[in-house]
DNA sequence: CAACGTTTGTCATACTTGTCAACAAACATG
DNA sequence: CATGTTTGTTGACAAGTATGACAAACGTTG
């Protein structure tokens, strides 16, 4: 339901802006804020001196640039005020982080873990036992929020996490587990764990600059984060980006999905090893055994990664096709074997696009590698403290 | 670049807000105004009676509802005071049409024209005469704003038409050359028409309530136009929804565009009558000839809607998984063939889709039929006006 | 080094917009 | 006809930004 605007939205919406331009452009001066925004220099003091109230930035005297005229204060983020936890849970291996309003990681804990050792309960109090000892381990400003990754379903409006396959959990109220279980009055967001990194590489990584962007991951499994006109994309019920289940093969392999072949099936790392010979279930170690071999001019090994170019071509071809991104980022498993496709995979773009000539797409490999689904979750732990800094601010110190 | 919202933008954003209202919800009391934006009564009298003054609502005295209470004035669109141009470009037919604020077709021309006749300059020509001839015949309100829809990949931002291949046209300044020769000083704004339709079906058609959907239509050519999170999905350049060439078969064939393995090489018109033993170009008529077939049992016919059905589906399946939409709306030659592979549709959706339990799709067929991409484009037309109402009316009538 | 031009922060004031509360108007009910 | 309910109207109020005059802090120039 649309709602009316008041004359307190647009304070709010003002500071959020004030406050998403200093974390998107750095420190900037008073009159740099008053360029950007398009705002009155009284209106900026007012804002500026808001925000200073809040503890959220600070004002410090100017560089001399050598220009004629009164400087203008510099404000920059307060990184020693708030900070949110970010925490990240997949399969293998769960982390927790400490992220400060400028991006600053101040501390993280990671623990690997069996596989038998997913289950809800042994998760969460893996994940309290890892936040008390790494709150314990380093002095840090007062949480405000927390974030939560999965490698799975999720939905965004209550927290659940409604399936997620890897881990065998089903309909998992994780907002609200973690809320109980960190007994520090902090909301918990729950994301999918491509989304946010595709949120971390759109605002800090490889796809800076981008409004129409994908970010293709993953390992065994593939996944995505979406972003459209600027914003990430999470569909109807938080289930967008599950790029890996796009058919692309009707006569394909059986997907463990139950569809028949899905992308995953077709570029995920099972496909890559066994095509070249290799145990499919021999994980990271042969994918590198494969990248030397193929160095060494091994038959096998660059079909294989031939192979792998022209699949990946055609998913990538189908998303630009269907969504005109200006960008694809490739992580994980793709962003390792970028540098040895990239003349094959481009080839086959070219082909594949419709109409491509004068439509100009950037493929990166990620820039932001283990760390961009720590500093999305950061990001979507921060997301209300952005949209309306006073009243959480207020709601948390007042 | 973002810019800081001043206590005008307000009024408009709120002036925008009410007349959205009335066009959705159609005459609404003052009362209901205030229950549906959450502002209060004062502010809505002050907004009333502004578009009021504006000629763009009218009020008159309320219905008796025999309920308690003061009756509450309503409010509805002034359909008398501004119109829009609706001109449409198809391959072999082009179209106007005068359409009212209120949605209402006041008067339309259409034109089928040879294929030889599909010149920029033809065309213009053609389109002038059509509106001339339009003008003089129906007597209508004052035109504020053209919407022109092309069959083609189109650049919202300027108004060209950077590729039309079924057209032969390539980089035309549409929207310039359009404003030139109605000579009305009309801003004219181009779409795609399928985009237009999506628009259209998402507003007053199938789609109403949804807020992730894809609109699939075509015969030869398959088109789309998606929506995500209540928006059309425009892309990067402006390209967006050409999904008739997503990949679905490697081993498929040669597709125009020159890629292999389209979609639309599968699901399109001349595909489904080939398998069915028919003229591939047989048209609208070898279509209702294939179902009249499969109505008697003919078992070539039957498979062909069979194949039809599951190639249908793997593309679909392709974009539900990828964007997690809610509705599917499916027109031209699919909503004609839906009821005859309904049944085969659901199942093989069922199969293809990732996690299907609990995510439901509506896939229905469109409901505004031909006239969706007149609607659409007319929406398109008043878009201006509709997100900043008083700016509008002043500069064209102040 | 003093005068000048330039840029920018500050402050009081004005304007716009929506809220609030009191009141009046218009309806149904008994 | 008295009463209760709902809603439009009105004027005082609050919040937010714009405006313009002034002062402060810089470089340049003679």
């Amino acid at each position: 339901m649309s709602i009316g605007a008041r004359t307190s939205h647009l304070r709010r919406s003002n500071l959020a802006l004030v406050l998403d331009q200093l974390r998107r452009r750095g420190p900037s001066s008073r009159s740099q804020l008053v360029a950007a925004t398009g705002l009155t220099r009284s209106a900026i003091a007012g804002l500026v001196g808001e925000l200073e109230e809040l503890r959220l930035v600070i004002e410090g005297p100017s560089e001399p640039d050598g220009r004629p005229g009164r400087p203008s204060p510099v404000v920059r983020i307060d990184d020693r005020s708030v900070a949110v936890l970010a925490i990240e849970i997949f399969v293998d291996e769960i982390g927790v982080a400490i992220v400060a309003l400028d991006g600053s990681i101040l501390g993280a804990e990671r623990r690997s873990r069996p596989r038998a050792r997913v289950a809800v309960a042994e998760t969460i109090s893996d994940v309290t036992a890892l936040v008390d000892q790494l709150d314990a381990a380093s002095p840090h400003p007062r949480l405000i929020g927390c974030g939560a990754s999965v490698t799975g379903l999720v939905r965004d409006a209550d927290g659940f996490v409604v399936a997620a396959p890897n881990l065998g959990w089903t309909d998992v109220p994780l907002a609200r587990l973690l809320t109980a279980a960190l007994d520090r009055g902090l909301a918990v967001r729950v994301g999918n764990d491509a989304d946010l990194g595709a949120l971390a590489e759109l605002r800090s990584g490889a796809g800076v600059g981008s409004d129409h962007m994908v970010y293709v991951s993953g390992e065994v499994g593939v996944g995505g984060g979406l972003i459209v006109a600027g914003r990430p994309v999470v569909g109807h019920f938080g289930f967008a980006g599950e790029i890996g289940h796009m058919p692309v093969n009707p006569e394909g392999r059986q997907c463990r999905c139950g569809s028949i072949g899905c992308w995953e099936t077709e570029v995920g790392e099972r496909a890559l090893l066994a095509r070249a010979g290799l145990d499919p279930d021999g994980g990271r170690s042969a994918v590198e055994e494969l990248l030397d071999r193929a160095a060494g001019d091994d038959r096998a090994a660059l079909a294989a990664l031939d192979a792998e170019a022209r699949w990946l071509a055609m998913g990538i071809a189908g998303l630009v096709n269907v969504l005109d991104l200006d960008t694809v980022v490739l992580g994980g498993l793709f962003a390792r074997v970028l540098p040895a496709i990239r003349r094959q995979l481009d080839e086959e773009l070219v082909r594949r696009r419709y109409l491509a000539a004068g439509r100009r797409v950037r493929v990166v490999g990620a820039a932001l590698g283990a760390s961009a689904v720590t500093v999305g979750t950061a990001e979507l732990a921060f997301r209300s403290l952005l949209e309306d800094p006073a009243g959480v601010m207020n709601a948390t110190f007042g």
